[in-house]
RNA sequence: GGGCCGUUAACUCAGUCGGUAGAGUAUCUGCCUUUUAAGCAGAGAGUCGCAGGUUCGACCCCUGCACGGCCCA
């Protein structure tokens, strides 16, 4: 095979990496000499995490002493030349493994193709296994293909890669060469499934409901919008499978979950992204207390599940997930932990005078649920770092949930709060229809005001709890910000593999 | 939407009171049969985010824009 000379070659396009050239004259000389560049013959016979801890413990002699060879396939990740020997490390899915090359052992024809393979090829490998002189682990190519070329250098093997906005755009990037982002979509996964097997085992059925809305409902945000060609219908991305999920109540259904993507138009932040992961459960027959204790266990167990113990440390706080987690009404929580006093937040003319003294913005005709809202988010929901229920809130601010038997003015709904965050939202469903139907009165009233998040009249809704619907409780959970917190991840861009970016700008 | 910060080689980063750029990794060439951030010798590689302005001269100073980060709304 005959050397490159590259360094004679003038370079015609200086736009592209030099590395990304050589890889193509490289790819190119393989071409010629009958290697083919992305074949798909090879079946591997073992994960290498497998052979790890297989024969990982083995000594010298007894690896010595086997008689069959291993076959893997990965990327390989590093590669040291000795000339007539090379070292790499290759990677699959599950870990990294060494490969010893040797040339007398491929002999020299197969040696000088494998020279021309580079750091980021994926290549298949058959041998048997020693330890070197230093005891790792390694295994002794008898054979070693070319699986795949690859024409881009990864990053460097030091420092890995920093670069955010490289790290979010080219994830796959990301993924390759940072362990710990890896370790992050790992535990997400495992976080979801420990979810649904908990649901499943406590008799609920998980359900999919229209993602494509014409009325969108459920929560209290701007949707996105978008339009249905062949039936020339404006159709809204939902905010929440909220008022689906009920319907299924009325449909008979005690006991149904959903656990997907909802869609909000808003702003882009650490705890924001457009489309968000959220579970939702309706549970018949059941209130708002009871999805309290439910909820503990839930997360509890979660933790259990995920480390072993209820202690998670989540950006240098310990927090307990051991039950049973503090409970506060709303108001005794602007009291006690907002240091307020009643008439602060109970007379609106002082609440709203609060309020602007805080800095926030006050549109004209605000509801006083919605001024002690605002109270709630400056004065306490940053100091809730340990597990909270903060339960009764607002009727007004509280449009599907059912009112306190007592207290007409409160609901009998919770939020948890984990770490400064709302974390789930909970309440007894309203499942009166004519209370449901001034509430959403009183919505189109804040809607018509210029409030673009109030909600939208649904009648189908109404009809459907005309029908009747069991008392019910029901609960949304924020997956995306339940995985930040048990991977300690500061933004919920760490924890979306693919976050919204605006559009990368392209040179030329 | 506002404030602050960042953008220099493929990657991680230096840098200059304003005199058109450096290191390590990676790449290429040569040597090397137990290395592991391999080593040694040599070489190539940059529109200093983009566009204007000030200046004899701008990567550096000024303005605007783009993208990103953090904080605030």
């Amino acid at each position: 095979m005959k050397d490159l000379n590259l360094n004679k070659q003038k370079q015609n396009e200086p736009s592209e990496s030099h590395v990304i050239q050589h890889r193509r004259q490289k790819a190119k000389l393989l071409s010629d000499n009958q290697v083919p560049l992305f074949p798909n013959v090879f079946r591997k016979k073992f994960d290498i995490a497998q052979i790890i801890a297989e024969n990982g413990e083995l000594s010298s002699e007894e690896l010595e002493s086997l008689t069959h060879t291993f076959s893997v396939a990965g990327r390989i990740m590093a590669l040291r030349s000795f000339g007539k020997v090379t070292f790499i490390h290759i990677q699959d899915h599950t870990k990294r493994i060494q490969v010893f090359v040797q040339r007398d052992v491929l002999g020299k024809e197969k040696y000088q193709i494998f020279n021309k393979f580079d750091i980021g090829d994926i290549v298949g490998v058959e041998g048997g296994l020693f330890r070197t002189k230093t005891g790792e682990l390694t295994l002794k190519a008898e054979k070693i293909s070319l699986l795949s070329k690859s024409f881009r250098p990864l990053p460097e093997k030091y420092h890995g890669l920093k670069d955010v906005e490289t790290r979010y755009r080219q994830r796959y990037v990301d993924l390759l060469v940072n362990p710990k982002a890896k370790e992050i979509f790992l535990a997400r996964t495992r976080i979801v499934k420990i979810l649904r097997e908990f649901l499943d085992q406590k008799g609920f059925m998980e359900v999919e409901t229209p993602m494509m809305q014409s009325i969108p409902g459920g929560a209290t945000a701007r949707p996105f919008q978008t339009h249905h060609n062949a039936l020339d219908m404006k159709l809204y991305l939902r905010i929440a499978p909220e008022l689906y999920l009920k319907r299924l109540l009325v449909g008979g259904f005690e006991k149904v979950y959903e656990l997907n993507r909802n869609f909000r138009n808003e702003g882009v932040s650490t705890q924001h992204n457009p489309e968000f992961t959220m579970l939702e459960f309706y549970w018949a027959y059941a209130d708002f207390n009871d999805l309290m204790s439910f909820t503990e266990e839930m997360l509890s167990s979660l933790a259990l599940k995920m480390f072993d113990r209820t202690q998670i440390t989540y950006q240098q706080n310990i927090i307990d997930l051991g039950p049973p987690w503090i409970r506060l009404t709303f108001y005794q929580s602007l009291e006690i932990i907002g240091g307020l006093a009643k008439e602060d937040y109970q007379n609106p003319d002082n609440a709203k005078e609060l309020v602007i003294k805080l800095g926030e913005n006050v549109q004209t005709g605000e509801k006083l649920g919605k001024l002690q809202a605002k109270l709630f988010d400056i004065l306490v929901e940053p100091k809730l770092i340990q597990p909270h229920f903060i339960y009764h809130y607002p009727t007004d601010i509280s449009p599907l949930s059912r009112r306190n038997d007592e207290d007409p003015g409160i609901t009998d709904r919770f939020e948890l709060f984990i770490a400064g965050r709302e974390i789930a939202n909970a309440f007894s469903e309203l499942n009166d229809p004519m209370d449901q139907r001034e509430r959403f009165e009183d919505q189109t009233r804040e809607k018509d005001a210029g409030d673009d998040e109030a909600h939208f009249m649904d009648e189908d809704y109404l009809r459907a709890l005309e029908y009747g619907m069991p008392p019910a409780g029901g609960e949304g959970i924020g997956i995306d910000r339940l995985v930040m917190l048990f991977t300690d991840s500061a933004s919920i861009r760490e924890v979306i593999l693919f976050p919204l970016l605006r559009p990368e700008v392209t040179s030329g």
